[in-house]
RNA sequence: GCGCUUGUGGCGAAAUUGGUAGACGCGCUAGACUUAGGAUCUAGUGUCUUGCGACGUAGGGGUUCGAGUCCCCUCAAGCGCACCA
């Protein structure tokens, strides 16, 4: 019946809207097509059909439909279950919907949430829209639809897919960053750090009251806190202060502060950029150039963390890789401040140094152009010269800086003292010193650094060796290693007799340091590369900041009167005067009396004053959701302190090593944050992380652009009608295509044209990509669902390789995992496929054991996140069940839950087909026995001279004596040994045995 | 340049952490059942060799009774930082 159907192609789809996706089956499968290429569409789901009782489209959706009556994936913090928090990096609604790539992390998380939960805890997995960002925006202007719509849209496309893809979402726990109940709480930490400064001492934020008091009372005498620049007064001094004046040392001293800081400011986006959305001088969302620029804008004193930070990569339980990045990107140095003083005058200027024991081996010293040293350096005669050396450092763009490293610079007239030896050193410009790390000026050292030799050799100053067998006639000797020696030179007299010859580096820096301290000259000191985080962006679609201006002085918005709602604009392009879209709105003031936003004409600096123009940037919403999910629907607080107390933190984090550098910098930032404020009771915010790999799209066939180098995907150019090819990667060599092994291998390509290139090389290939709608290479989980199910998609992704590692999207092989899951269907059924086969008999041991491996497997694999390893365990269980002819309830149960993690419809289906009325998620994972693993005997390699040469069966519980003996009298194992002197012989219990033997007579 | 990671069949990958290399899946080959196969089942499938056997985890060396696994060197790829003193 089904095969007459299929040849007459009139097999319904279930609804209009599953019609259109299997019409859409053809273009995503091409390779399927080139199979059979005479198919429809229909018929091909018909081919499905035809071997189905594994009918998986009537269970899923039927299970998807109970669950969400049900409620069965709602959690309450209510319970005496210890709490597990299962967390995915929540995704930005794109217009391009989700691709395969998306769920392979949540797929992995779910599989561990479920488990979790079959483990006997209470486990939060929440979702969440990272509704607030760019895209939206840019399509906004361009078509002027609100972002607010096409983002509601975007969220509604990707509900519906995720829906089908079974996961234990908690959806009541939902939060989208851009809803005003959830960015109250963005702006209210942002007031938070507003009104509090960093405490060094205690390595923590206080509130801002403290310092104020503090300054009443001794001025800065006593403070040490994290500030842009170091101040100096007394309480006197600070009573004498007019209200700006205070406003100004304030803000020095905020979390979050206005800061005259250079921005990376993109004009093509018209925005500043965080530095981690800038690389290479480009900005990472569209690839514009980026300039410098000198800007008033809110900013974040993430850099006051740095140590607290660091510290915390300790006590995480993160990959390797992405604590180093984290380490990098944080840069801790340590090393010495130093003093110098300026020949013929008082003046002093400050260096930073890592290597204070090279302080014999300073030719010259170096300021950074944009230090405002230069001018207080730079004498008469040399500054015509000087000027003209800035003007050009300035015209030079932060790119051309980066990719080109020009040795250029100027001298200032100046000479410093060295403070050790009295001797002048020359103080020059260059580049090369940075004006934002240390001290923007250094000591240059040119015998034992790199870009000091580079400097020296090319404006022939002098180089001085200070390592014994140093040789620094071609290249410095950077090393920390080594004795010092000629430090100082014989005949030098120096401060206080100082000497560092004979000592290691290492103690010659101890040394040194000890010195500087003692002798007044400087002080040990640490820095951080992590600068602060810009917090501004010119842009609409973001978080407005609470603040408003009164006589130019921010002010925020009363608490009580958050969230202050995104105002509507007519337009979202910035404004003719270059302000930002927000500028545009015409119901953006702030009415004091009345404490409420009004119209902006109203403005009269008496009651009315102007708000804010930015809007925050993308991290901001992303930075404490995790906290939000535990009492999403709090409108008194972030979160409860009971809520936080029973969820604590997210226990196991899923996400792209992407935010390495952003996200999980300022995450971990705003959540130590608020553990100052004791609004969560944990320092990290994230105990556990994955990083799950990217599924890389493939373009089906590349070429190159004629006369360059650049690589078009085919789908690219419109126009080109040629068939889309799969090319096997070694076919490839050097992006030139094998044509004649090509052919060979997919003769139905015989006919096919090849583009030629000039040389004469043809070129073609695939390359792996990102998937993004750019690329036309995204593939739609809906396509896989449509086709095999939800399970078995999960199945697949997870059956992919480990949960880590990146690997280009490929449907080979989804078929095994579909026949798997038919396979192990049929275990249950009888032949009709309607009568369970399932009854109440005694276990055997065999399957016994074969159930027991497999929980012990699935167990230990689940744990470590392998899941790659416990697929095949449950296919050999599938198979050996099936040679058992396996009925038993006591077994198959067990199997069903064994596979709820990972196939939770399928399981569920079969464990209320078993006759259950409760889900399948609240059973219990099972316990293994090991009594049932016991081997009776074990096969092992016998080894001669290490190279195994048969093997045999051992009784389980050999003794190394008994092996040697079972062994020596095998058949197999004459040939070896006669005429053979056995050496020595080593046999291990359940591993092997080896015969070390030379030849000559048997002993 | 510095740091981190990886390198195993035609392909995706396993390997009890030093003990029978290539589980499992894809692909391929042969066979069975079939009007048919794109379904299902059975067998085979690292390379070389008619065979015995030899070789084989990027390459080279070492430690060991025994190395994909540990140590040293080289090469290749990926990621991160990059004039950070």
């Amino acid at each position: 019946m089904v095969r007459h159907l299929r040849k007459r192609g009139h097999f319904p789809a279930s609804s209009p809207e599953e019609a259109g996706l299997l019409r859409r089956i053809p273009q995503s499968c091409a390779h399927l097509w080139r199979e059979v290429p005479d198919m429809s569409g229909l018929a091909y789901t018909l081919h499905i059909q035809h071997n189905m009782e594994y009918n998986f489209r009537d269970i899923e959706a039927r299970w998807q439909k109970t669950w969400a009556e049900e409620g069965t994936y709602h959690v309450s913090e209510k319970t005496d279950k210890p709490k597990f928090y299962v967390l995915n990096m929540f995704p930005y609604p794109s217009g391009a919907g989700l691709h395969v790539g998306h769920p392979l992390g949540y797929i992995a998380s779910d599989i561990y949430a479920r488990y979790k939960r079959l483990k006997g805890f209470n486990v939060l997995n929440p979702m969440g829209y990272d509704a607030y960002g760019l895209p939206a925006e840019q399509y906004a202007i361009q078509t002027g639809q609100h972002p607010e719509k096409t983002t509601n849209e975007n969220i509604a496309r990707y509900r519906q897919q995720l829906d089908k893809i079974g996961f234990c979402f908690d959806w009541n726990r939902e939060v989208r960053t851009c809803d005003p109940g959830y960015y109250k709480w963005t702006q209210w930490a942002f007031q938070k750090m507003f009104d509090s400064y960093f405490c060094r001492q205690e390595q923590k934020a206080q509130p801002i009251s403290q310092l104020i008091a503090h300054f009443e009372a001794h001025g800065t005498e006593g403070v040490d806190s994290a500030c842009s620049e170091e101040l100096c007064f007394t309480a006197e001094e600070w009573k004498a202060m007019d209200e700006q004046q205070r406003y100004d040392v304030l803000m020095n001293y905020r979390i979050a502060y206005l800061g005259e800081t250079m921005v990376n400011w993109c004009p093509a986006l018209g925005t500043v950029l965080a530095n981690d959305e800038v690389s290479e001088g480009l900005s990472i969302r569209g690839g514009y150039p980026v300039e410098q620029k000198k800007m008033r804008q809110w900013c974040l004193r993430v850099s006051a963390y740095s140590q607290r930070l660091l510290d915390g990569l300790d006590h995480i339980d993160w990959s390797d890789s992405i604590k180093e990045t984290q380490r990098n990107w944080i840069g801790r140095s340590e090393g010495a401040e130093m003093q110098f003083r300026i020949k013929g005058t008082n003046e002093t200027f400050t260096i930073f140094t890592t290597r204070a024991d090279t302080i014999f081996g300073v030719t010259f010293m170096v300021l950074a152009p944009e230090s405002e040293l230069v001018q207080r350096l730079t004498t008469d005669a040399q500054r015509a010269e000087v000027e003209e050396y800035v003007k050009y450092v300035k015209g030079r763009t932060e790119r051309e800086r980066m990719i080109d490293h020009r040795v250029t610079g100027v001298f200032t007239g100046s000479y410093a003292v060295n403070p050790f030896t009295g001797a002048d050193v020359p103080v020059w410009v260059s580049e090369y010193v940075l004006a934002g790390y240390g001290t923007g000026a250094i000591m240059a050292v040119p015998a034992h650094d790199s870009r000091d030799y580079a400097f020296a050799r090319h404006f022939g100053l002098p180089v001085v060796p200070l390592i014994e067998g140093a040789d620094v006639s071609e290249n410095s000797f950077d090393a920390k290693e080594g004795i010092v020696q000629n430090s100082p030179a014989e005949g030098v007299e120096t401060l206080a007799g100082f000497s560092l010859n004979g000592l290691s580096v290492k103690e010659a820096i101890a040394r040194t340091k000890q010195f500087v301290t003692e002798q007044g000259i400087g002080r040990v000191k640490v820095n951080y590369r992590l600068r602060d985080a810009i917090f501004s962006r010119q842009r609409y679609w973001g978080e407005p900041f609470p603040v408003y201006y009164k006589q130019g002085r921010a002010v925020m918005v009363p608490e009580e009167c958050l969230p202050l709602l995104l105002p509507e604009v007519e337009k979202f392009e910035p404004t003719a005067t270059g302000e930002p879209p927000l500028g545009n709105a015409k119901c953006w003031a702030w009415d004091e009396s009345k404490r409420c936003v009004v119209d902006k004409t109203l403005v009269d600096d008496v009651n009315v004053f102007p708000l804010e123009l930015s809007t925050m940037p993308g991290f901001a919403g992303s930075s404490a959701y995790y906290l939000r999910y535990m009492d999403s629907k709090n409108d008194e607080a972030l979160v409860s302190p009971e809520a936080n107390a029973y969820w604590k933190n997210v226990d196991l984090y899923v996400g792209g090593s992407e935010h390495a550098t952003g996200h999980l910098i300022y995450s971990r930032f705003w959540d130590k944050f608020l553990f100052d404020l004791g609004v969560t009771c944990m320092d990290e915010p994230f105990q556990k992380l994955v990083n799950q790999g990217m599924i890389q799209g493939r373009s089906n066939f590349v070429y190159r652009v004629k006369g360059t180098n650049t690589y078009v995907t085919l789908s690219k150019k419109s126009g080109y009608d040629v068939t889309p090819i799969h090319v096997d990667v070694n076919m490839v060599s050097n992006d030139v295509l094998d044509i004649e092994r090509f052919k060979a291998w997919r003769p139905e390509y015989n006919d096919a044209e090849f583009i030629l290139e000039d040389d004469g090389r043809y070129v073609c290939g695939w390359a792996v990509e990102k998937m993004s709608k750019s690329m036309f290479n995204v593939v739609n989980p809906d396509d896989i669902v449509v086709k095999y199910g939800a399970d078995t998609l999960r199945l697949y992704e997870m059956f992919l390789g480990p949960v880590e590692q990146s690997k280009p999207w490929d449907t080979n092989g989804i078929d095994g995992c579909f026949r798997f899951l038919r396979k192990a269907w049929s275990l249950f059924w009888e032949k009709d496929g309607e009568n369970l086969i399932v009854e109440d008999s005694e276990p055997t041991r065999e399957s016994l054991k074969t159930l027991h491996k497999l929980i012990k497997k699935v167990g230990e694999d689940i744990e470590v996140f392998s899941y790659n390893t416990s697929i095949p365990a449950f296919m050999v269980a599938v198979s050996e069940l099936q040679q058992q002819k396996c009925r038993s309830r006591a077994i198959l149960e067990q199997f069903v839950v064994l596979m709820a993690p990972f196939t939770p419809h399928f399981s569920e289906e079969l464990w209320h087909a078993m006759g259950h009325t409760t889900s399948v998620c609240d059973a219990q994972w099972p316990e293994v026995c090991e009594e049932y693993l016991k081997e009776d005997s074990v096969t092992l390699g016998v080894q001669f001279n290490g190279k195994v040469r048969f093997s045999m069966d051992f009784p389980a519980d050999a003794t190394p004596e008994q092996m040697r003996e079972l062994a020596e009298s095998a058949p197999e194992a004459r040939k070896h040994l006669d005429g053979m002197q056995v050496v020595k012989v080593v046999a291990v219990p359940r591993r092997i045995v080896n015969f070390v033997v030379k030849p000559g007579p048997k002993n």
